[in-house]
DNA sequence: TATGAATGAGTATTCATTCAT
DNA sequence: AATGAATGAATACTCATTCAT
């Protein structure tokens, strides 16, 4: 038990040591020694809990989607009004991407980078199952456009992203009011306008 | 002047080399070694035009952005009308992300990245001054929102770069209808409703 | 009694582990963590029966010359003529060589490399003796030449290590017509020369 | 010209560490680092000379190789009577396993175990040529045993490195007289008796 | 007796950079 | 302007060995 939870702990703090790492300088910054060092650890331990680099980085990611899914899908019931049920989700994720900016930005390296092996990446978009669920939903009801899954994505979820890059850069937070703003422009961009 | 051309040759050589192996694998995979072995050059030779690897990356991005920018304004004329002028500037760089996609990667790993200095990035991102002036104008008009810079730019140019990134990873392309839908979304999530 | 068995069968699922591994790749190839995974046991295991890495070796080989050497005097009566003796010792000699090629390989490499202490190696040529003493009573009758034992036993065993070396090389096989000839190249160089 | 010479200095000064190093303690001791260290060169300057240490192992096994063949065959002529010209080919090579004992056991370590690629041990053997082809004859003229090339060399040549063996582990040295007895049992092994 | 976890020192190899020519 | 040779420091990863359980 005792020694279970020691286990945990370790592979916690290598994790934890290698997003602050790849966060500063990126995947190349994120040496195994240095790595090591941050966490407490030998080298070695770490081959204890990863078979290799890649298969750190690649449980990283998916373990860091995993946190971030399971806060998107916070509150949400698939039997809400499609605009409250994606209202929802939107503004959990925003406030995932905007307050674990740590986490955030690991992401966003890995989602524009090659960092992360092809196959782990499809792993991490099937988590985003009950988003693109209800955006069938939508679609089929008329209220939201006739697009592309990928545009949808592209349109509401992606450029938080980007503000989040802003954040971290410039220092800059963002208000209620912008958050305001950017959920009507994710949602404008998609919504089947009825005339 | 044959000298001076053989220069620009070699140095575009070295940037050329430089963009396929960080596409390839990222910022750790472009080592010098290899982007000598790759332009034709000794690995001394980079040095004779970059001060060190980081200025390479840096004159890189920027050299990029610049290509970018001079498409993205193509036919554009500050003084169309604010919609066409930004449908002119969203299909220049819409059909750049998606048609130049080494170029558009590169970038795309450069914005998400701690790659490239924060200096360097600003001096990117005011190459993209008429466009700023064009939404400043918009907002003045009343026809685009009276939202922060910011936002305007995540909700209709970064966009573009995730489907460049699913373009790139799934061999998808996106066809003229596509294309129109995408725009139609970023004009939807920007353009101030008129009731 | 079964318990002792299992200690027993552990060692020798070590032993084993290692000559498969050292035959393969050599002493290096040898490495305390792939010996414990092919013997089914823990590295920590490997230290109860052995006090280092070298004391296994060390063991191994003596292990492996026992084996070969209670081979080698099969049926063997220091009373028969000298002639008729060695033939059956270097007839069971070259059996186990040429057929369990696995130890005998094994002895090959510890025999031309510094792998095995020298103090190791000169315990392994003592259980060579009654050969020896059937080299002195062949020499005193005068139908053996009166050369060194060195020289006795690098022109008649040594000789049928290169045969195996060969063998499992080559995946060549030695008939029995082949093997009469090595035997008679091993007495003819040592045999005295009548009239 | 200067640094044509410099460079095959730094590289002789590698093959000559590896050597030593393997030599005192089997290819497992000769690291690349310590080559470095005892070559006086950095780590990575032996990678400008060879491949990688498995490629060093493989030109230096050939390099040596070719050493002892050129002494092999030295005042060897193709048309002196066969036992005659395999006196000197034998000597020769006797005096180089027992003299260049640096050489010779570093050979004898690669022989026997599976250090080198067996297309480089094949290149090796294919030096021999000029004593096969001596061979050859002497089975034509009926002076040598009808037996293959293998049983010859077993039995004439490969016991040398047993001696060899032996003067390097004991500090034994092997005059003139033993020397005699060697070659007499290398020819009594292999010559055809005439009745 | 037996182990899985742990490690510091070591492995082969590559790095960004410099320098003599 | 251009280079091949050179390198110390770093890279990812493995080693023989120990220790708490």
């Amino acid at each position: 038990m005792a020694q279970l939870q020691k286990s945990i702990d370790k592979k916690n703090a290598i994790l934890n040591a290698t997003i602050s790492l790849v966060n500063e300088g990126g995947f190349q910054a994120a040496s195994m020694a240095k790595i090591a060092k941050i966490a407490n650890v030998s080298p070695a331990t770490i081959y204890l809990y990863f078979k290799n680099k890649q298969d750190l980085i690649n449980q990283l990611y998916l373990n860091t989607k995993q946190q971030f899914c399971s806060i998107a899908f916070n509150n949400y019931d698939p039997l809400l009004p499609t605009k409250k049920g994606f209202e929802i989700i939107w503004y959990n994720i925003a406030s995932f991407k905007l307050n674990e900016s740590r986490e955030s930005y690991f992401l966003s390296q890995c989602d524009n980078t090659p960092m992360v092996d092809a196959e782990t990446l499809q792993q991490g978009i099937e988590l985003l199952e009950p988003l693109t669920e209800l955006w069938k939903r939508g679609k089929e009801e008329n209220v939201i456009k006739p697009i592309s899954l990928y545009l949808l994505y592209a349109y509401t979820i992606y450029p938080i992203a980007f503000l989040m890059n802003i954040q971290k850069r410039e220092g800059h937070v963002f208000n209620k009011n912008c958050l305001k703003n950017a959920f009507d422009a994710a949602w404008d961009s998609i919504k089947l306008a009825t005339n």
